[in-house]
DNA sequence: CATGAATGAGATTTCATTCAT
DNA sequence: AATGAATGAAATCTCATTCAT
């Protein structure tokens, strides 16, 4: 498991993540430790190596986090719907609604995929679990649930990537045409 | 546009530019000169900074030789075809068969991506005409054109991710469902 | 000489000085606070620092402890006979049973010997006066008894370095060649 | 084997091994590639990266230089002496000549000796070869070669430390006492 | 054109020591 | 006295690029 922590610690191993997740959105996922040690106002880089054993623990902490933040938001939107049709229009919505407001994350989080495999495995199991849940209950065609899945998501990342390439996208559209194209892919013909 | 170049010097860059291929297809996108001149088996480093300005210059090639060659291979099976749906259907497997016989190129492609912006932009508009054109011609539904290209392309660069995560991916499987996926997203309700 | 210690504080000292001793014995002179920290199971290598000005002082306060334990040990084994040749086969007895029993003992002394010049001085005094009287009383041959200590001295270490290239060395062998050595060397022809 | 090398590469290996085995020699075995950059006037310690893959690599060549010499040097004033006693004395002439004109190898040698292990044990199997012979012919006593070898080389190198605590140490006393202890030791009763 | 060597900046990591609590 | 955090210097290693031949 995970050695216990100090409170102070915890505290800074969360600043330098931070940091870390800001530089990384900016200048790639290679972001060197110099630069995040800038951003998090540290005295050297070897304090991220004080708290970190590597670079390679801290990427990992760096996606466990932006995967906890953006699950729990999403989750928060979408738990408790009952349809699935309807849950994966809340997915959408959700996902565009963080997108807009945490941008360093989801440009982080796509930058770091490589190293990610295994979180990234999760989020598809659940969302294939949704869609599952759809085809039982007759809502969703047939298709398989898992590659599906995998679709959607990399629909979902193609966005974050895009949005580097053209920042003044419209969210508000691209939600709704996202939206439609879930729609459209799952639902019976 | 570009200077002119011997034939020898053609050569070498070309020779270069499929080692760099290969090695970043490995082992990510900042692979060093050193295992890229180790793979083209040339004597020294320098050979290519001799032959390219800059590295940026060197990977910038890269993505154009890959679109060049991803693109050819695409247009070859697509073009001359009349109906949009059916040119869909035709890239869709287009883009399968040749993720399974260049797998080096895809992966790259994918590691690349970041610094093939203007390259990608022109991939999407290609598409986006086609989706047009279906449109048009009314066999197609309403939606956004360059947006639905996005998401198509996203889908492909997904999958490519997807064969690393996990490489004994069902190729047939894969076409199926995402030429399903396609046809469903764009044909009339 | 030396300020005054709170027993508490002695007993601390006492026992980083031993692990010191144990991690100098397995990975070298330059053994890290870390790794000695762990080993004394302190909270901090901070805790050293407090305990000693500097890392100079704590490795020559284990070179001090290293030579009271050998020499006491050696001297127990040896004070009260009367016979300078005698003095010197239960000097190499005494010697080679305290490597037999405390190797970490003997592994850190021959590593850190250049750091303790001054004890070892001592060492060497010690030995040539046995010399000298057994030159006095008649016993051994004409030779500088201040070089036949280092010469003696120097073969002991030997001894202890070899024991790492071969740890499966014969101590009773060892033993008796080198009382063998030592008679040989001091006799009257 | 060995990797083939240009001739600037080998004297450039040449060179840093040299200021290696200086600084070694004054501030012993963890010398900094700062320190030996200097010594060697280098541009940057990058450069004995450059040719040595390691650290280590260059400790191990330090080591193989050093005993090639010291090793030649021995050997050419000792090789072509039938009597096994007089090469003994010979060997300790010699190592007493090579310690006064290459204080520096000496004391580089004595410093690294937990790095060089394996060369260690091919210089006592040489020597305890002359004691063997000299056994077989009749001239040495019975004693354990491999072990005589170990003890007399451990003499020399305890004379190369104690010439650190005593830079002024008389080499012909030292030389002569050696070499009658070396007699002593190992002609018959 | 090509080679091999060199450059020098930059990266990560380790470490003894200091300090506030 | 002890703790845990922080410091900042130093160390090794990597690398794209330059250059003389």
């Amino acid at each position: 498991m995970r050695a216990k922590r100090t409170m102070t610690e915890q505290a800074r191993r969360t600043q330098i993540v931070a940091a870390a997740i800001e530089v990384i959105a900016e200048s790639g996922p290679q972001a060197s430790f110099k630069a995040i040690a800038e951003r998090a106002e540290l005295s050297s880089t070897g304090l991220i190596s004080y708290h970190f054993a590597n670079r390679q623990e801290l990427i990992e902490e760096v996606g466990r986090e932006i995967l906890a933040v953006f699950g729990g938001f999403v989750l928060d939107r979408t738990s408790g719907i009952e349809e699935p049709a309807e849950v994966l229009q809340a997915f959408v919505t959700a996902n565009l609604a963080f997108l807009e407001n945490h941008r360093a994350h989801a440009a982080t989080l796509v930058r770091i995929e490589p190293d990610t495999g295994e979180l990234a495995r999760s989020d598809q199991a659940q969302l294939a679990d949704v869609l599952r849940r759809g085809q039982a209950d007759g809502s969703f065609r047939a298709f398989d649930p898992h590659l599906m899945a995998v679709f959607i998501l990399s629909v979902r990342d193609g966005i974050i990537r895009q949005l580097e390439l053209d920042p003044a996208l419209d969210f508000d559209a691209v939600a709704r045409e996202f939206g439609e194209l879930v729609s459209a892919a799952t639902r019976k013909p």
